[in-house]
DNA sequence: CTAGTAAGTCCGGAATCTGGATTTACTCTA
DNA sequence: TAGAGTAAATCCAGATTCCGGACTTACTAG
């Protein structure tokens, strides 16, 4: 009855969906990436219970995505605004709502096109910063430091 | 007592996040792009309870995103399978790990470095696959399509 | 005959999620 | 000045989901 060590990856994507890996927390950013920074309004567009919205919040807030800034004393009263950080999860928001465009929009296409300022419609593409080409799976492969038992990337 | 129309916009990142927003989703498919396909290895590799990820398996399988595969009959076993609509989140996964790459990589970096064919590491950029600048929240705006009651995208 | 392997399923307790009502401290309108 | 409205939560109790560990099934290898 040797127990096979178990034994999780550390990794970067885990480390992320700790964080933002629920539905509510990302509805929540895109929200404000929307422009709406206050919590009735972010209930009301997401559709989220106002208790896990309240504990996502405060979740996003701690780890610095967040920022809760006061716009009104007597009663307090809070917007919330994105933080760098959180400016950076852009990538991660517009990467998820291209794959919801392309394989789940019904008949009437995406429910939101986004405008870029060089005149065209968004379509989020994803380049390996260095040499500019698009990154697919099977161009990319771990680089080895130390162990590693990663088989190649196939499809 | 006028209740306020609750109206959470139909939205392709939500469509998507309710497929694949969650931890344990998310995270076996990364075990399927790292080329480790079979029930066990990805419990070992994720951490995920056994039944949370045979639930998961089933919903991606059902979606479209994996393909359940038969190796080996008697007795019945089988190997993940990525679709071109599960390969097409390769940019979700990416991205994800960027971020956890910049904000929650410990003292000795990133746990995981990938390599592009061009011979760089991988650091993953969203650009505009129509004028291939890089995506940034300010330089988009979503586009009227009936009522929209988005503001403006400001950080 | 025993041990090991692989893909799950079953279980019961723990944790989380959910919608609705309530609270607090105002401001605005009649 | 009373009543309604607004906004950000919080409280609650029931429903759902998650979790780890044990178990099952059907083999193969020694």
């Amino acid at each position: 009855m040797v127990s096979v060590p178990a034994e999780p990856r550390p990794c970067s994507i885990a480390r992320t969906l700790d964080i933002v890996g629920e539905k509510w927390a990302l509805l929540a950013v895109r929200e404000v990436f929307l422009g709406n920074r206050r919590f009735d309004e972010i209930v009301r567009r997401t559709g989220a219970p106002r208790d896990t919205l309240a504990a996502r919040l405060r979740t996003l807030v701690g780890a610095g995505i967040l920022e809760r800034r006061p716009y009104n004393e007597h009663p307090a009263r809070y917007e919330y605004y994105l933080t760098s950080a959180g400016r950076d999860l852009y990538p991660v928001i517009v990467t998820l709502m291209r794959w919801g465009d392309q394989y789940l929009a019904g008949e009437d296409g995406p429910p939101l096109v986004l405008e870029h300022h060089c005149g065209h419609q968004v379509t989020a593409q994803v380049v390996c910063e260095a040499c500019g080409e698009p990154l697919r799976p099977t161009d990319t492969r771990p680089l080895t430091r130390g162990r590693q038992d990663a088989a190649s990337v196939t499809a």
